[in-house]
DNA sequence: AAATAAAAAGACCTTTTTATCTTTTATTTA
DNA sequence: TAAATAAAAGATAAAAAGGTCTTTTTATTT
């Protein structure tokens, strides 16, 4: 449904968004290790997010990535328009050109609800909003193999 | 979620359940018109379907694609199952490696049912019922552009 | 038996996605 | 102002997915 670039586009926004800021910027290297992505193709991704102003960035010693207020009113769709494109969450979970509630696809009134539903929440809350909302509830946002015992 | 080739065998399958017989064997190259995927390439899954025992092929003149009783038994899960591995079902929808009830994704609450669902619905229906289905609510399962007015 | 039709098998090609490497540019600090 | 640091830009490489082609095998019909 979501290829790996926005699947790892949205999982280090909202790590950025929660550990980063203006006052403490965070370099791409250090963000590629928190989450355990490959750290060149995170800053290619970096370059989209930047240019699509949903991420900040300054040059130099002392730069790196942060995210100011404004970047933070941005969404997660528009993490995902700008890297795979909007249609990637919208096409039918079959395959068929024309599905629609007219001319559904087998699996079609299973699906769309859901789509519905997670498109609302990628739509409708903030990138500072669900970042808040991740703390909140103590979620973990690594690829890493995470230790619990 | 699913791959290509996932969704090109899941549509063949239950059109050969629909359209096909013992008696009325298909070529590929007739599935594929009807459906509109690459003959070559449904060629190469239907082999794979064939060995998973989904479906039944007969070589020669008259000879074809077609689906026994037995075979009706199987299920849309065994299809995945085969061509793309059942894990694609399962994954995180943001990509993490750990990601359950304990240990949630951001959306992982919006995901599982809908997971469960579509799990359930390609686990517990067998080809021929599932294809029975589609047939009696008329719908259809090419990929073609439907020319509807 | 020969011709033919269709699937099986396997090699091969293309495109897309994922990932890396190198050079350039901007910024900071000593 | 020189050295160091970090992102930007762009070229390249590797892997996976998607798709095609050729040859072989099997069965049927004439």
């Amino acid at each position: 449904m979501l290829s790996r670039a926005s699947k790892y586009a949205i999982l280090s926004t909202l790590y950025l968004a929660e550990h980063a800021s203006k006052e403490k910027k965070m370099s791409v290297k250090k963000i590629a290790e928190a989450i355990d992505v490959p750290s060149p193709f995170l800053a290619k991704l970096f370059q989209q997010l930047v240019h699509a102003k949903i991420i900040s960035s300054i040059k130099g010693p002392k730069g790196g990535f942060f995210i100011t207020k404004k970047n933070g009113e941005k969404t997660v769709c528009d993490i995902i328009e700008n890297i795979d494109g909007l249609h990637k969450l919208n096409e039918c979970f079959l395959g068929l050109n024309e599905c629609d509630g007219e001319n559904p696809c087998p699996v079609h009134f299973i699906v769309e609800p859901f789509k519905r539903n997670i498109l609302g929440k990628f739509r409708d809350k903030s990138i500072m909003e669900f970042s808040k909302e991740v703390a909140d509830n103590g979620r973990f946002l690594t690829l890493k193999h995470l230790d619990l015992d």
